[in-house]
DNA sequence: GCGCTTTGCCAAAGCGCTTTGGTAAACGGA
DNA sequence: TCCGTTTACCAAAGCGCTTTGGCAAAGCGC
């Protein structure tokens, strides 16, 4: 390997100034920023990282935490990261948790001991608040996604709030006013959120109480949540589903089709996320979008104007607009009872 | 931040007896290892890696370049290399090029600099083999899903050719004579050698020569390449598409619908890949299932195995089976012609 | 009980860089 | 011209670990 020492005799300087030549610490003349530069590209020498991290306490790699990158959502998320790290220089980390406690605790341990210098976490709930500082320290980190109830962390979310209103008014406006709400477990913030939204317009324009059921985020935990009302859909009790993910949408259209539920004919569908297969499927869903990537920029934006300046984050809450998507799967109610030879 | 020292004095020991028994590679007495251990866990030790690596020359890190982690398919593919380098004690690094040959360069760079201890290399055709030998040094190096050509590199790939020949023989079970290829660039091994694989199969049966088109890995691809040839296959010129992946594949079915030709009524349409939006898009999508996830856990594994046993890789290119997944986009082309009013 | 090997520990030398304090030489104001 | 200041460089001390050689003490065969 060649060392900074190699450049220096090449350039006829010390290895501090070299240092100071490449790092710009301190000014060297002209001549000997010449010599030491065309002695770097002689030699083909770069730093080792290393010794630079040893040295400085600094690695410049950013830990990405996400439960599972093979997801799509998550892995537009590490897109976003991964591109707005590169532009200030940092490297990405990545770790996964499969929505494990164990792994998320094992995957903090391991950030802490590589000593990265900032942490985006998007693996849904961190393990708690702090359990979050025992573990990591006072490393700077950023909750994406997915936030802490009560805490002060710095988090960049979606406006999951203003999505559930958006997908209440939307189907307000088409008519309908008997309702399924397929949530995520109830300790996700985001899923409560959206459903909260969801409600508070919904009953405030005087529509019944809508039902919720739990559907874990998952395309089969969609499908088996919808199950136990095949018969209620058929009958007409419900003429419309929200979803509070765009996988738990699919999986519930998956199996009212396959039962023979027309949408949005019978049931209107409307999922969160706009996910990239909410595209191709048929009827293609609407949906609520949110840029996700962006999310993940941001985030790296903020963690690393806050490592440039050496200050901490501004521990707010950065609320991201989303947006409504109207594609196949919402329409108007049946207004006429359905004809006794469809059901 | 507490260091090997604090342990060694906690325990009443020298530092060298630390890590002697945390790492084991010299004997310990019993009595000493229980008071290392004990120090270790009373003062939350993790050894710092950045000095690890300094001194050791081994990061336990490995690099992974991939295109695009926003893509499904190297999502997968991210996911089985995370799993099988965490199993093996390895994080990942991950970084991305855009297909962009000077990424692909700076990623490299990086990768070297960073002292990673082996490189999965999955961002298409490589820059070149010498480049690649010239800018990685004698680093650990495995191909995941391309190849390069002439190259003595281990590589990790499907097989493709049979994927091409399982595609030719389904099309032609069916009955199909008359088909369009969509190829990516030329310069794509994989691609090539699925094309090559059909083309085998399909003028060995006599049916007439394909047509083969360009459609460059994408869905826009997939979209324009079929689009000068929507009269063909209204007028049944064509009965048959095979887009050699499923991104193209779903590409052109959605200009043919958009244009009025049905699937797979009018042409039938198969993919490579099979990607999750397969599943979602209707029809649903014929394909050739390859197991990419698979493939970057048999990478790490054999570059984890080659890093421990401290010698290099096998250098062989290792084959991995595929598989034909019937769905809804193929079918028995019409035996009468097409009536006048459908056109 | 003697020499031999083995066992268990420690000292010290790095790994390749950053960073600080020091010091000559060049500079500048009066 | 003299002295204070700036400029441009270097020496040396780490950063926190691994690794090697050395060295007592213990174990062993005879």
């Amino acid at each position: 390997m060649v060392s900074i020492a190699d450049v220096a005799r090449l350039a006829g300087v010390s290895p501090t100034t070299v240092s100071h030549a490449l790092s710009g610490k301190r000014k060297v003349s002209p001549d000997v920023q010449v010599r030491v530069l065309a002695a770097v590209k002689e030699l083909g020498y770069t730093p080792g990282r290393s010794a630079q991290s040893l040295a400085s306490g600094r690695t410049r790699i950013l830990g990405l935490v996400v439960p599972d990158i093979g997801n799509g959502y998550f892995a537009e998320l590490a897109q976003g990261v991964e591109q707005a790290a590169t532009l200030g220089g940092y490297n990405v980390l990545l770790c996964t948790t499969g929505f494990d406690h164990e792994r998320e605790k094992h995957a903090l341990e391991m950030i802490r001991s590589r000593a990265v210098d900032g942490v985006v976490y998007a693996a849904g709930a961190p393990p708690s608040n702090s359990e979050l500082a025992r573990l990591l320290g006072d490393l700077p980190l950023v909750l994406v996604d997915e936030e802490v109830p009560g805490a002060e962390a710095t988090a960049f979310v979606s406006d999951n709030h203003e999505g559930g209103r958006l997908v209440a008014e939307h189907l307000l406006e088409l008519g309908h006013r008997d309702v399924l709400v397929l949530e995520a477990n109830a300790n996700l913030v985001s899923s409560r959120e959206r459903v909260r939204g969801f409600t508070e317009v919904w009953t405030a324009a005087g529509a019944p109480e809508p039902r919720i059921v739990s559907g874990g985020f998952t395309h089969l935990g969609g499908q088996s949540a919808v199950e136990p009302f095949g018969e209620a859909f058929a009958a007409g009790e419900f003429t419309a589903l929200f979803a509070a993910n765009d996988l738990m949408a699919l999986g519930a259209v998956d199996h009212l089709t396959s039962v023979g539920v027309d949408i949005p004919g019978d049931v209107s569908v409307i999922g969160f996320d706009d996910i990239i297969p909410t595209r191709y499927a048929r009827p293609r869903l609407t949906t609520i979008r949110q840029d996700v990537a962006e999310l993940g920029r941001a985030a790296v934006t903020a963690l690393a104007t806050a490592l440039a300046r050496n200050g901490g984050l501004d521990g707010e809450r950065h609320v991201y607009p989303v947006e409504l998507v109207v594609r196949e799967s919402t329409s108007a109610p049946r207004t006429e009872p359905v004809p006794e030879e469809v059901r």
